[in-house]
DNA sequence: CTGCTTGCAAACCATTTGCATCACT
DNA sequence: AGTGATGCAAATGGTTTGCAAGCAG
């Protein structure tokens, strides 16, 4: 679990809130997601860790744990995704098509990034980005090269 | 009305919808907007334009708009967004502090767009990219450049 | 005329909230 | 013990749907 060697018992405390068996659940499923967690997913591994957490004690959780750091949240078209924070940092691409998901490192996009700080004056919050398009196996029908048409993350 | 030369009513028809005063009004509604209109900002313009179209008929005329290619939807986290297909192509960065919207055009990006076709064949989807982040006014708080902290959309 | 569209109202569904109870600290 | 957290249930708000009546073609 990589947020083990945070203190999260210290960030919450300190910050005011209780360390409660849930709010330690609901970040041990985020952080048990590896980066794309929606909401939907958080509710489905928490439920399966233990069923007996309300959802809208989910809802609080995440909210708390985003207020005091210890999780990211990034709005995308498809809703929120939590991360525990601090995460290997990368953006993503996903394939309208297939659904596939293809992680690329910070760096391939470091040099755009500047280009529109320098050309606009404008810092792009390059947190966790995810542009969508399509990936090359769905430009060439020929070559079915995955076979899987649901979900395939490979974070 | 950029839409006015292209004759959607046989668009319409020839998709085997009917032309109906609704759908040009919601139509008008997208078009006024120039490039960035929310559900909301399309509702309040059918509204005023005629008040009695009903919601529903708002949803319904956009997903029929949207299907024949007179209208182009882009997902971003704050929700949809609707525009008149073939306006001017271009990407927003939007500031996550003021609300200011920066409109860039589609070839501030293409290189980037290019390059990560060639590295990752991978082809972004770069219809209407909404970036966030900071603009160089809120990130200097000594230079008040800008008073609106609301809506300033420079479209 | 015929069938697609509309308006209305009800259904939906994810998220939020109020409140009494529970349990960290 | 006291205050914040939880679970439950009900409220909320945006979007969707079923249906009878209304128009476009």
């Amino acid at each position: 679990m990589s947020h083990e060697n945070k203190d999260y018992i210290q960030i919450l405390r300190s910050q005011g809130h209780k360390v409660t068996p849930q709010r330690l659940i609901v970040l041990d499923a985020v952080c048990a997601l590896e980066g794309h967690a929606t909401i939907a997913d958080i509710q489905a591994k928490v439920h399966f860790l233990d069923p007996s957490i309300n959802r809208s004690t989910i809802y609080r959780a995440l909210e708390v744990l985003t207020e005091v750091g210890l999780v990211t949240e990034a709005e995308m078209a498809e809703g929120k995704i939590y991360r525990i924070a601090g995460e290997a940092e990368h953006h993503h691409l996903t394939c309208t098509s297939c659904g596939r998901i293809l992680t690329i490192p910070k760096a391939a996009l470091s040099g755009f990034i500047a280009d529109i700080q320098r050309d606009y004056s404008f810092v792009i919050a390059a947190d966790h980005l995810v542009l969508k398009g399509t990936c090359e196996a769905c430009r060439q029908p020929g070559i079915d090269s995955h076979s899987t048409p649901e979900k395939i993350l490979d974070t």
